[in-house]
DNA sequence: TGTTAGCACTCAATAAAACTGAGTGCTAAC
DNA sequence: GTTAGCACTCAGTTTTATTGAGTGCTAACA
């Protein structure tokens, strides 16, 4: 049984450090010429030897020389975790102009950590962490308009404006208030499907096509309000072109149809929002540690913020395996800082809402 | 001086077509089989050699068939144009869920020609026909608080909050509602720039810290509304991979990149809003035609829509030169079909705006 | 027991050479 | 004006040769 000394270890950090700069093989002659241990390359083989044994790292082939593998690579993220803070990056020239709404924010984040880290990043749209229904009320506009209030948890509040095909009575607008909070108050806005909405109009009866239409609306408004919130917003796509692994036509094409494909992004980041993470909120998939199928020939790292105001956020960094872990974990903490600043005070955050003016 | 006829005509459409379909050069012998003018290839051969010398076609090599040049493209597009509409493709797939907002819609919108084409396609966020200011309104909310309201012409109203770091006094309020309503009122958006705000602050005098405050507050509000009419969505990227002359990965990453760069994509397609178009609004750019470097591989079929309330937005999609344009081309008008019926009915429409409820 | 020099061996990557076949242009006959 | 026939061209593919970085193993050494 071979166990790690610090030797090993010592050249391990070696060959994943020069094969992220590099993204080559790393030889035994190259370890001993740059490593500050006086052995000679036949030495390093020995222990190389071991290493592979051990499974941290492989050969892509025979003559060639060794890579890390996901083993390999997590030992040493691990290692970097607990190592004090390193050399923080220059953020500074991230300077988040002040505005108003939340969604040009994300996206103008998502395009600097891009520029930033020459990686493709990924951010989810605002989420509420408690968004349970609290209240809902129907108010008639006029004949064939109603505005439906949604309050949320968290006192978020939301308006859309329903309009209707035929005209509705008070009668009918005093029922369906009723009906819809019974059914839906403490529900989670995702809780809500298609079983829940078919189960309020069979209470309904189907005597009135007018209450089927709004009960629709008012679906169709909640369903909107999960849209927004299943929001994905990416930039630098273009940076995967800058590492030949995963440049080829092939793999490039999968991971940019995934990058497409915003409704499974927002669900990958929603469930790394719910994993267990360290104490800056951050967490690391390793190739095949990732749960989408074109992603395991990359590294993935999240992290999830307290945008202030009940909400959340989730971004994502997408790179080769061989992606510098230690400048984008310092990203991400000197981002966590910059976003504190900005919302986390407690300050009376601004949520874009709907309607409610700009009408002609 | 060779002349063009009928079946020089018709030969050069049985290349276009073929070529479109297959991506290979074509030869005498494909052709002599496929097309029912019963001629040998030697004959065909003879032809070809005139089409070439009149700039229609080009061999990519001695030994291979012909293919299409920008100008053979060209023709056959604008005959395209004149015949009456071909066969009408099935967009009827394309429901467009009522969604309150403008925005989503267009993503939407987006998305589904992406899926139906086969292409790359991008938005252009709506943009106001007339988009000068009317009327700019301060109010103070609190000490420290002003509400900005901008009235557009178009009756389209928007509202900012501002924050302050020191407190405002009524008098103050006052000369600047004058100040910013003598200097900006009449300007269209885009008119509005640095110069401009530096000639307001000059106007108010240094006296006063806090105007120069306001009026930065206000320029950052009226910044974001450009912002908001720069918006460009994208959908489909992946598409380019379908097609081995854009696939290898120099062009694609070429593409990739302009399609991330989000203000030139705007800005092609704000211009393309201005160019001569036909009668359906649609407008089509041949390989170098295209004002972008990384396109003039491609070809891209932009459309504008008027999607009422005095907004305008533009369509584009983009391909490779052999793109299938008949298709693209119908898809476009059933889409201009299906958005008047949503929006051209001179029903009040809805536009988001910011703020305005949804506080806690 | 750990370290080192030396050597044979492997194999991806690159370069050079040979082969193949679709397609052309030209000519001469119909 | 159309066609069959034939020599020629050249991208693309397969085949073969060459190179060189890197390894594993062995034997000698400290």
């Amino acid at each position: 049984m071979v166990t790690m000394d610090e030797r090993k270890w010592k050249i391990l950090r070696v060959i994943i450090k020069t094969y992220l700069e590099t993204g080559e093989p790393v030889g035994s002659r190259t370890i001993s010429k740059a490593a500050d241990l006086n052995v000679s390359s036949a030495t390093i083989r020995n222990e190389m030897s071991d290493l592979e044994e051990m499974g941290y790292i492989v050969q892509p082939h025979t003559s060639a020389g060794r890579i890390p593998t996901d083993r390999g690579y997590r030992l040493y993220v691990d290692q970097l975790v607990e190592e004090k803070t390193h050399s923080v990056m220059s953020m500074n020239s991230m300077i988040i102009s002040r505005t108003n709404r939340m969604e040009n924010v994300l996206k103008q984040v998502v395009r600097m950590l891009a520029a930033n880290t020459n990686y493709t990043t990924m951010i989810s749209g605002p989420a509420y962490k408690q968004n349970k229904i609290r209240f809902i009320q129907l108010s008639k506009l006029g004949d064939r308009q109603l505005v439906a209030v949604i309050v949320i948890e968290g006192n978020v509040v939301r308006n859309h404006i329903i309009d209707l095909t035929q005209p509705i009575d008070d009668e009918h607008v005093l029922k369906l208030n009723l009906l819809l909070n019974t059914n839906l108050n403490g529900l989670s806005l995702r809780e809500i499907n298609l079983d829940i909405i078919a189960g309020m109009k069979e209470e309904a009866g189907e005597h009135s096509a007018i209450i089927s239409e709004v009960i629709d609306a008012v679906a169709e408004a909640i369903r909107a309000e999960k849209d927004e919130e299943t929001q994905v917003y990416t930039s630098g796509a273009d940076n995967i072109f800058k590492y030949p692994e995963l440049a080829d036509s092939g793999k490039a094409s999968r991971l940019i149809q995934t990058l497409e494909a915003k409704d499974t992004l927002a669900e990958f980041l929603r469930q790394a929002e719910s994993e267990e993470r360290d104490a800056n909120g951050i967490q690391v998939y390793i190739g095949e540690e990732s749960p989408m199928e074109a992603m395991q020939d990359c590294s993935v790292v999240t992290a999830t913020y307290d945008l202030g105001g009940g909400m959340e956020g989730t971004i994502g960094i997408i790179g080769p395996k061989r992606m510098d872990y230690e400048k984008v974990m310092a990203n991400l903490k000197t981002l966590k800082t910059s976003l504190s600043d900005m919302f986390g005070t407690g300050e009376d955050r601004i949520v874009d809402s709907e309607d409610s003016g700009s009408e002609e």
